[in-house]
Parts: C-alpha cells; structure tokens; sequence
DNA sequence: TTGGAAAGTCAACAAGGCTGACATAAACTG
DNA sequence: CAGTTTATGTCAGCCTTGTTGACTTTCCAA
C-alpha cells in the first residue's frame, strides 16, 4: 500500500498516533467544549436583551464587510432568507443597522450598523475578542497557526473560501 | 512593565502579532466556519430521523462514559434537566438507551446505550471523525497539538476540567 | 425520622431553525 | 416589448431545543 499522499503528510510511518479513534475523540469533544466558552461571553451579554445568536452573527458578518447585501449574508450565514430577515427586520426597526437600496442594482438592499449598531458590535466582540485572546497569548504563536490550519482543514470548501476571502482578496 | 509570565508568552516584544483585532477576528471566524463543518455530518445523518443535534450529543456522552448519571450528563451538557430529559425519554422510549437504577444509590439513573444506540453513536462519530482525521491528516501533528491548546485555553475552567478528565483519570 | 438531594413530570413559553406560497420590483433575454 | 429570472420581503405554520416554575416521588444520610 506504500506512502500515499506525502505532501502534507511527511510523517507518514513516524507518528500517526495523532490520528487514532482516541484522538480523534478527543477532538472532537475540545471543538464541543471550547465552542461553548467561545459563544459564552457575547451570549451573557445577550440575555439582557432582546437579541439572541442569531443577532450577534448579523452584526459581526456587516461590521466585517459593510454594505454587504442579504444575499452575500444568506451565503454566509447558512440559513433561510425567512430566517435571516426575521433577525434583520428588527434590526433594522430598532435602528442598529440600516438597509440601502442598491445604487447599480436597485434590487440589492446594502446593509450597514448604525452607530448604535456598531456599539453593540464593539460591545460582542470585545468580550469574544477578550477570551480568544487570552486564549491565544496563553497558547503562542505556534499553536495558534495550528488551530487556525486544523480549522480552516474542517470547514466545507465553499465556507473556507468565504473565510479565506477576507484577508486573503479584495480591498 | 517587564516581561510578565514568561511561562507561555517567551515571545513578548518579538511578535504579539498574532494578537492583533485582526487576527482575533479571523480566529472567530474560523471558528464559526469550522464548527459549521464540525456538525454538517453528524447533522446530515440525524436530518432524515426523528432526532437532531442534542440526541446526538447525549448518545455521544453516554457512549464515552458508560453508566453516566443524569446528573453528570447535565454538568457536562450543561443544559436543563427538563431539556435533557425530553431527550432521554424519547432514547429510552426507542430503545437506543437503557436507563438502569443505581444499585448504591437507587435514586440515580446510570445510563447506558444498547445495541441500536451503539450503531446509532458509531454511524455518526464515524462521520464526524471522518471529518476530523481528514482535517488532522491534511494539517499534520503539530497543528494538531496547536489546535489542541488553543481549544483548550478557551474553554471555561470548569468544562476543561471535564475535557481533561476523560484520559488524564480516573480508569 | 426528617431534611434535602436526585430524579422525573407537566405546562408554558421563546429563539431560531425550517418549508411553502406568494408579492414586488428590477434586471436580463430573446 | 414580452417573458423570465433574480433579489428581496412577507405571511403562515411547523420543529427542535433551549428556558422557567411548580410539583411529586424516592430514598440517602444525619
């Protein structure tokens, strides 16, 4: 059967140790731990108020990339329009992020935080930031270009492309 | 100032660059996507059944940990005993979990999976590890070890206890 | 023997997913 | 221009999974 792959594996005979059951296990359970303690903070947050997760998520991707329109969110985000827009029309309501008919294409809607919006922004992710940092300064450098090549490795390909697009392309 | 811990951090002035916003957001993001990724199998199985994401993670808890007691399960799940025990019963009505009086103290229920909740686990957490061994594979042991400690450092305190647990003690 | 822990149950509710059907406006296509 | 496709919004209804609150039963342990 002989070496396989040998680009990234240059291990091969070695050590594949890291890949048994066990430790796969044990990956498996740190992704569900660790992705509790990462939604925990802007969660504590959230529960004063009348937004939930799915709120937060419609903040951060319009902070991320504003006047983005429903459709580049939908893609993203992975649910329904209905569900979307039952999170977006509140937004909009309350006044945290504002809705703009599209200059070229009048059938886009661009969405952009209003102030208010982007305090609530700031407000999430400095608690979320808080503990990936924390996190990361705890692991180092080095474990954390691990962390961020074992994830990229689990995303489907269409998301890793949504991730990577961000720094990795336009302006 | 000075340089302070030194224990984990023996980088300090050399590159924090790896703690800037920018590269907090890209690991919440990776984080985000790659969890997508985490659940889209296990997901995809349940889809056709008449149990979702939370039976899947009480029959993966019950499996690891044979004999369970509601009581652990609900530290570990960390949801509401009325939101596990829907999930239980509806196990236990199928015949996927087998609910046992505790002999010492027979107020407990110790749990455990039958032959069909064991196929049920094994058809899922091959699934999810499949996704994981690829990922592991393609990212190779050191970011594997990376990833590890990052998770880790990101779980709360009391949940990483429970992670650590599981192969660090007791038989 | 009694207090309290462990477990279970009923009821009601909310968030946030989903599907299906339909409306409107704008853009595109032949 | 007519017809189709696209982008968005909306109504209605359903499901899963989380919540709180109130209450009961069992039974260990002081």
């Amino acid at each position: 059967m002989s070496e396989r792959g040998a680009a990234n594996t240059a291990f091969s005979g070695e050590s594949l140790l890291f890949l048994t059951d066990e430790q796969l296990r044990r990956g498996i359970e740190a992704m569900f731990f660790a992705y509790r303690g990462f939604t925990a903070d802007p969660d504590k947050i959230l529960q004063n108020q009348a937004y939930g997760r799915a709120h937060h998520r419609a903040i951060h991707f319009i902070n991320r990339s504003p006047g983005t329109t429903v459709n580049n969110l939908l893609a993203i985000l992975g649910v329904t329009k209905q569900s979307l827009n039952r999170v977006l029309r509140t937004l909009v309501e309350d006044g945290l992020v504002e809705s703009r008919v599209g200059t070229r294409d009048k059938r886009e809607r661009h969405l952009y935080l209003t102030e208010e919006g982007t305090a609530l922004e700031r407000a999430l992710s400095d608690a979320q930031r808080h503990r990936m940092r924390a996190a990361f300064r705890a692991a180092g450098p080095e474990a954390v270009a691990g962390f961020r090549t074992v994830l990229e490795a689990m995303m489907d390909p269409e998301l890793r492309r949504q991730y990577l697009a961000t720094t990795g392309g336009e302006p």
